[in-house]
DNA sequence: ATAAAATAGTGGACTTTGTCCACTATTTTG
DNA sequence: CAAAATAGTGGACAAAGTCCACTATTTTAT
């Protein structure tokens, strides 16, 4: 039986262990013309569609003029739109282009393609456990 | 069974609820001096116990120009000391100085802290489990 | 109804973090 | 022993992120 120590250990080690994982993961971006936050931003109004700035806010912890700044080159590239919310003039209703859509599609794809070198080498099998792993930490964590 | 396709939409799924939590684990490294990337230099000569700034670059994967600047303020704090490698002349031997290694424990302790307080409501057995799928992550990506 | 407090977002000014490049001093290779 | 490679430094800059004051609304409490 381990103690708790010994379980915060191997956390750690897990922890530096995948800070290299996601670190080569995300490295592709870099030739991309936005950077992790940019992109991670796009991924906020993708999945809420029509978003406000403070979801993205509190779904990001990012500073909000941080998220100012990145919704302002956004607009300004026709990525995203913004327009005032209906209900409450302070707020802006943000949603992505047709080009912001598409650019992001072929930021995802490139994206999974990053993953799939990844687990190329790997059986069908051992993919899916992999997977199955990865939702029981998800699981427990979520306690 | 799954596609490949989606096992690679769950990785990216766990990759950014894994980015928070490590995000959140990294968060108390504010408040101390050191920035991730000194604390992690301070890990990398820890464990190497004696090294040249060339193997924390290549651990690291960090730029060689900024590694330097980083390892003069170390040395500045009094946290590292450097000395000309005998073997080398144009390489240095790095260690940690005693308030080094105090310093570093410390900030350890905190980190253990953290994700103590992660584990904290999980029972014994859930914190084992917990460990044994990192473990198993480990060695399936390292396949 | 209205004054005070809270919320949404912007922009200035700044710090921190990280990159690129040219350079010196050694060591290795052919 | 000359050429190429390696180790590290420092200048100059770019990118990323933070802090604060501000305007414009909306909400809350009286």
């Amino acid at each position: 039986m381990l103690t708790k120590q010994t379980a915060i250990q191997n956390i750690r080690a897990f922890n530096r262990f995948y800070t290299d994982v996601i670190g080569l993961l995300n490295k592709h971006l870099l030739d991309s013309d936005y950077s992790l936050a940019e992109v991670r931003v796009m991924y906020e109004i993708s999945v809420g569609k029509e978003v406000q700035a403070s979801q993205i806010m509190a779904a990001m912890s990012i500073d909000k003029s941080y998220l100012s700044r990145i919704l302002k080159k956004l607009e300004k590239d026709g990525i995203i739109t913004k327009s005032l919310s209906p209900q409450d003039a302070r707020a802006l209703s943000i949603s992505l282009t047709a080009k912001g859509k598409k650019l992001f599609d072929t930021l995802n794809k490139a994206s999974d393609h990053q993953i799939g070198q990844l687990i190329e080498t790997l059986s069908s099998a051992q993919q899916q456990e992999l997977v199955s792993h990865m939702h029981s930490i998800i699981s427990i964590l979520n306690k």
